[in-house]
DNA sequence: CATGAATGAGAGTTCATTCAT
DNA sequence: AATGAATGAACTCTCATTCAT
C-alpha cells in the first residue's frame, strides 16, 4: 500500500518532459512516439504528461513552439554583433548551423508541421515560423537597399540554406556509410563549420551582380 | 451469408495497393497511415495487403523504392537529350521539380528514411538513392573537367537544390496563407517554372569562376 | 506464435455482445459498465465490441433501441388478441410488468436516459420511446370515445402504471430484507401478478366516473 | 512560488463539498461523477474532498443520507398541519414533489441504490429510506383504520406516487420537445402543481370504497 | 486547512497481423 | 485471389487516491 512518490517541483518536471518530448518527437516524429516511452525516459508516471500538458497534440505544440523561440533567440543573439550584411548572413547561417547540429532531427519534424497543416496550423506556431523568416529576409532587404545584394528572392534562398543544412546533417551517419563502403564523394568527412562556410560563399557568390 | 468475391488480377491488386500506399504514406508518414485506411481506399480486404507484401513495413519499403525508380528513370531519360554540363544541370533541376510537384510528400518522407535509418536503411533503398546522387554528381564532375564549372561540393549543392525545391513546394500553402494574410513577402505567386529557373540560375552563377 | 482463433459467425458473436451488454448496461449504468469486463463475459477479444459497434456509446445506443423494440413488439402481439379498451389496459400493464421482470434493470437506465439527455437524445431511440408511449395512449383515447374512461392525463397515468410497475421489479431483494428484518409491510410476498392486477384494478377504478 | 492558501473554516469547506456533490451526483450518477469536477466546482483543492469524506463512496453516502434527511424533514413539518388522513395524503403529494423539483435528478439516484445494493445498501442509508415509507404507509393505515381508505397496498401506492412524479420531473425537457415536434400530447404545458392535484384525485378515488 | 505534484490502475480505442473459409 | 472474423498488444487519456509541504 505504501507508495513511493517522488517530490521534484513542478519547473523540473515540467522541463524535464519537454526536453525529451524535443528528442522523441524529433527522432520519430508525432504518431511515432509514444507517452509511454516518454514518461519512461523522464521517470515519471504517464499521468504527469497529461497533468502538464493536457493531450500528446499539447504536448507536440509546446515542444514545436519551445524549439522555434531557441532558435529565433540564438539566431538574434549572435546577430546583434554584426552591421553589415554580409557579416549578419554569415552569423545567421552558422548560427542556424550550430542549432541544427543541436537538435538534428527538428527540421524534418517542422517541414511535416508546415505541409499537411496548412491551415490547421495553430497560430502560435505560425507566428514563430514568420518570426524566424523575417529576420533573414530582413537581412537581404538591407542589403540590397545598400546596393551589395542583387537579383534576391529571398522565401527561396531562405530554404536553399536551411534545406542544405539539414540535409547534410540528418544524412551525416548515411553519408559516412556511402563513403566508407564504395568511396562515394558524399562529403562524408566535412565537419559542419567547413559546410556552413561554403554554404556562405556560394550565397554569397550568388547575391553578387 | 453469400459473399461477394471481387476477381481481379493479382498484378492489378498488387498496384493498386503500391499506388494507394504512395499517396497515403507521403501524406501522412509511416505509423500514421493505417492499413485499414489504405484498404478502404482500394476498395479491398485489409488481409490482401499482407498477402502481397507481408507486412506493413514490407508495402512501405516497396513504396520507397518504387518512387526512387521513378525519379531516376524520368531523370536519366530526360537528360539524354542534353550533352552540355550546363543544359544536363537545368535539365536535372527542372525535372526533379516536376517530380516533387506530382509526388509533393515524398521528399519528407524521404529526407526521415535518410534520417533515422542510418544503419538500418535496406540496401535496395540506399542503392537506389544512391544511383539518383550518382547522376547528379557526374553532371558537376563532367562539367570541372571541362572547366566550366568551379568549386564544386556536389553534396551541398545536390542537397541545395532538393532541399530549396521540397521546402518551396511543400510549404505552397502556408506560404500562400502568410501572403494573404500579412503580405508577406513569401514567393507565393511564384509557379514552380519560375522557381526552378530561378535556382537553375543562381547554382550556375555559383558554379562560375 | 501460434494464436487459436475461435471461429464463430458475425451474428452470432454481435448478438452475445448486445444480450451481456444489456445485462451489463442495465445492471450497472453506462458509466460502470467496461467493455474489458463485457468483452470477457463474452469469451471474446475486446477488439470484436468495437469490431461491431464502433464505440461504448454506438452499443450502448444498440441495446436501447433493441430493447424498445422488443417492448413494443411483446406489448403489441399481445394486445392484439383484445378490442375493449379495458382489456386493453389490462394486458398492456401485464404485458409490460412480464418484460420488466425479464429485463429488470433497463428501466432505470431508460429513465437516466429519458432525463439527462434532452436535446441529445438520439432520434431513433427518441422514436422508439415515443411509439411505445403512442400505443398506451390510445387505448385511453379509444377508451374516451366509447366512454368507458373518464378524465385521463395519459402521460401521467401512464407513468403511474411504469413507475410503480418498474420500483416494485427493481426494489424486490431491498423489499423482501426490510420484512424479513423488521416485519415492515413491503408487499414483500406478492408476486408480479397480483402486483400488475392490483394496479390495474386501480387504474381502472381511477378512470371510471 | 508563493501559494494561496484559502482560508475558511471547516464546517464552510465541508458543506460546499455536500452541496456540489449532490448537484453533481444526482445530474450524472455516481460513476460519471469525477472528484476532479467536484473541486472545480466548489473552488477547492481535489485533496480536501478525501480530508473531509475519505474517498469517493463515503462522500456519495454521505449525499444520500443528507437527502434523504432532508426530504423526511421537509415532509414530516409540512404534515404536521394536517389531521384528517386525506389532508395529509394530500400533502404528502404536494411536499415530494416540490422536493423532487429541487433536486430533479435525485430519484434515479436512489432507485439505483436500491436495486443494486441489495444487501451491500450501508445501514444508514437504508435506516432514512424506511423512515420515509413508514410516514407515507402510516397515513394509509390510519385511513383504514377511520374508514376512509379501502383496499390499500402502501407499498405499490407509495411508488405510484413517486414514480410518476418522479417520471414527470425528469422528463420534462423532452416532453416539451415531444409536443413541439409533434403536437403528441405528453402533459408539456402542465406545471408540477396542476399534476400534483390531478394524482392526489385519482389516488384519493381509488381508495374510496 | 489547504495545496499541487505524484501515482497506479484501468478506461476506451486503434491497429497490424492472422486464420478459417 | 479474396474475405471478414478474430486476436493481442499498444496507445492516449482519465481517475481516485496519496503524500510532502
Amino acid at each position: 500500500m505504501s507508495r513511493v512518490v517522488k517530490k521534484r517541483n513542478a519547473q523540473v518536471s515540467k522541463n524535464l518532459i519537454l526536453l525529451n518530448a524535443i528528442e522523441l518527437f524529433s527522432k520519430k516524429g508525432y504518431s511515432a512516439t509514444s507517452m509511454e516511452e516518454l514518461a519512461t525516459k523522464c521517470d515519471l508516471n504517464k499521468a504527469m504528461i497529461f497533468y502538464y500538458y493536457k493531450s500528446k497534440r499539447g504536448l507536440y505544440e509546446a515542444v514545436i513552439i519551445q524549439v522555434l523561440k531557441e532558435i529565433y533567440d540564438t539566431v538574434t543573439k549572435e546577430n546583434k554583433n554584426y552591421h553589415k550584411p554580409i557579416d549578419e548572413l554569415d552569423s545567421f547561417i552558422k548560427t542556424y548551423a550550430k542549432f541544427a547540429c543541436k537538435f538534428p532531427h527538428l527540421p524534418s519534424l517542422l517541414l511535416k508541421e508546415l505541409s499537411d497543416s496548412g491551415a490547421t496550423l495553430p497560430e502560435k506556431l505560425f507566428y514563430n515560423m514568420k518570426k524566424m523568416y523575417a529576420l533573414f529576409s530582413d537581412i537581404l532587404k538591407r542589403g540590397e537597399e545598400k546596393g551589395c545584394f542583387k537579383d534576391t528572392i529571398p522565401m527561396v534562398l531562405y530554404f536553399m540554406i536551411l534545406g542544405s543544412l539539414n540535409l547534410m546533417i540528418t544524412t551525416k551517419k548515411i553519408r559516412i556509410k556511402a563513403y566508407e563502403e564504395e568511396k562515394l564523394d558524399t562529403c562524408a568527412t566535412c565537419d559542419i563549420d567547413e559546410i556552413s562556410a561554403y554554404i556562405s560563399k556560394k550565397v554569397k557568390k550568388m547575391l553578387k551582380d
